[in-house]
DNA sequence: GCGTAAGCGAGACGGTACGTCTGGTCTTCCT
DNA sequence: AGGAAGACCAGACGTACCGTCTCGCTTACGC
């Protein structure tokens, strides 16, 4: 048996993919986009800032709208998670209030944003996006929300995909507008569109 | 005794811009964007199509943007007016149900899309988009809002602009994410977000 | 008493054509190709540099080669005329000498260079020079050698037009390669070529 | 002490040129020009008949220009090489023959006209033309003359310099002028200004 | 002495080529 | 085999001139 010491040592040989130089398009990709904007984007530039050749992105990722993606997906799951366990209607105006804060002031937000835009420039960006992020956030959502309108929580008078664009939709809007969601404003729509019965 | 009114006749000697090649390039941009998507709309590719040669159009507009403003304020002026005149409840209940439809089925609706994607990858962009549409457009709304709050037809619980990205931010979200908004969806949005009297 | 400042103003044209405008464009081309080279002289920096709408130039001058061979040919005459009455030998010399100087140092020598320079790369330029310059003058050169040879004041061993081209061909070579050729060089080509009897 | 030479080691990774593209363009241009001429020479349409990308043009070649000149130097090497081993008076003349030729008939003579006549228009080009061709052919041409003088071979009253200008001059003349020069007219001048003592 | 026709400055128009830039692929060498 | 380097084809970018074409004006000629 040859040599078992898993060490970290040679980030950069062997036959193996390097995961220093796949962190460090990551990294590059978001620093990019939060410094200096989606046109500075390019995959030239990523590949530049990471230290990388452009033939070992395109090597591992389809396009840039994948590499969002990823950073997007770790990101999200980090700083925006979906309420899984026993959600109730407060946990789930926190997490609007959340998503107002995410969309405003993290870095990951302007990903998202950046994600929303190239979708509908690209039909193909729009599919991966549904598929990777959207739809599996979508069905989270869902769970949640149908988890505290069996708890007797809340009570919307839209079916659940139309209750969550109507609270989503709105603060993604004032996003692209370049407009804040304050809480209040978060929570009178959480009221008025979720009736809970107790806050 | 002749035409006194002595009219604006700047003779302006020298060549007039044409109207024809004015209108070839807003209707080429328009095309394009409708049957090859956003990443066709390139500036050679509109002169192409328009019959038009490219200083034509660098004479005329900064940027391409600057085509689809021309476009989307033309058409949406046409195709979704805000209603201005005695607006009731029933007026802005409308207005909504035709904002779901302009971005479903109108190829101005994609205009716009593509104008808030745009915005979101590049600053200048979204200076112009909020100067010359949505700034003049939100002005209209809340004219008409305040209008039907007058007459006590609506009572919102939010703040003018708060009540209209609470009813457009829905609409847009599932335009953004290829999903239609039917009207018994608006008209639920509509009663629920403005609490209208009488309907 | 009105005013009284009659300005130089030009007549503002009528009907016939404006030789303030003719002069304008000849001059505008001699100061351009002097100054700023060929590559400088283009239709659109003439007319800016005259002070003259393109038209104008395109309804006089069927291409910039004319305007250059309108100076060109009113320059060579007042300053290089090719003596006609009466030629001796010293004559002749003489205007090899004049020859090698207009080219070194007359700006119109710059015009003739150019000529040369044009008539290589299009055939249509080619043509007229010949026609309009190269031609008629050679007609008068052979003349003028006619006339000393008819004389017995020289004796060259090559036919006129060859023994023109011997005599100018190395003077117009080293302008084209930048370098002047001094009145013993001329000599001393004229002497070789020509065997004068007596100088 | 041990060698602190930085070493020869060009580690040099990474794609190297790409040598048939490189000899694309070259036919591409000398072809265009042969059948289309100088006018016809863009980048463009080199690039387009070389079928190479415009980048790949001007990645290798700051201009055009230098394009030619790689041509002219290969060719003229091969077609019109200045005899350097024990010339004789006889030798000398055949090269002005060769000359005359390969101004009249060889397409790379056109090359040649070609430069002389950009020369003209742009002075970066004249330098070129002297630094990669008119200067080492002239020195080779020197040691040629200076070689058949010493012999006592030929006796020209002009210097070096001169007597090449003499020579070449009037064969150059003519090719600008669009007249062929025949051995006839080319032996006459040779033998009138190298006065040579057995041919 | 008045209409008309030409010349004028101005500049918009459809084009071609410029030289630069990035995208995405392919190739070579090094580790 | 993975990764760094970078050459390659492709094609859009925004600019400069090309030669043609109105425009609205100003004159001079000829009826």
């Amino acid at each position: 048996m040859p040599d078992t010491r898993s060490q970290p040592r040679r980030p950069r040989s062997g036959s193996r993919r390097d995961e220093a130089a796949r962190l460090a398009v990551l990294h590059a990709a978001d620093d990019l986009l939060d410094e200096r904007g989606f046109g500075a984007l390019t995959v030239e530039a990523i590949a530049r800032r990471a230290g990388v050749a452009k033939q070992t992105i395109y090597r591992w990722w389809p396009s840039k709208v994948e590499i969002l993606l990823d950073t997007l997906i770790a990101d999200s799951e980090k700083s925006l998670p979906v309420p899984a366990e026993r959600p109730t209607a407060e946990t789930v105006r926190d997490y609007l209030r959340g998503y107002a804060r995410f969309l405003a002031d993290d870095p990951a937000g302007k990903v998202l944003l950046a994600l929303f835009a190239e979708a509908q420039h690209h039909p193909a960006t729009a599919e991966r996006f549904h598929e990777r992020y959207l739809g599996p956030r979508r069905e989270q959502e869902r769970a949640m929300l149908a988890h505290v309108i069996d708890a007797g929580a809340v009570a919307p008078s839209l079916d659940a995909d139309a209750a969550l664009d109507a609270l989503l939709g709105p603060i993604l809007y004032r996003a692209l507008t370049g407009t804040n969601t304050p809480d209040d404003t978060v929570d009178t729509l959480f009221e008025t569109l979720l009736r809970p019965r107790t806050t």
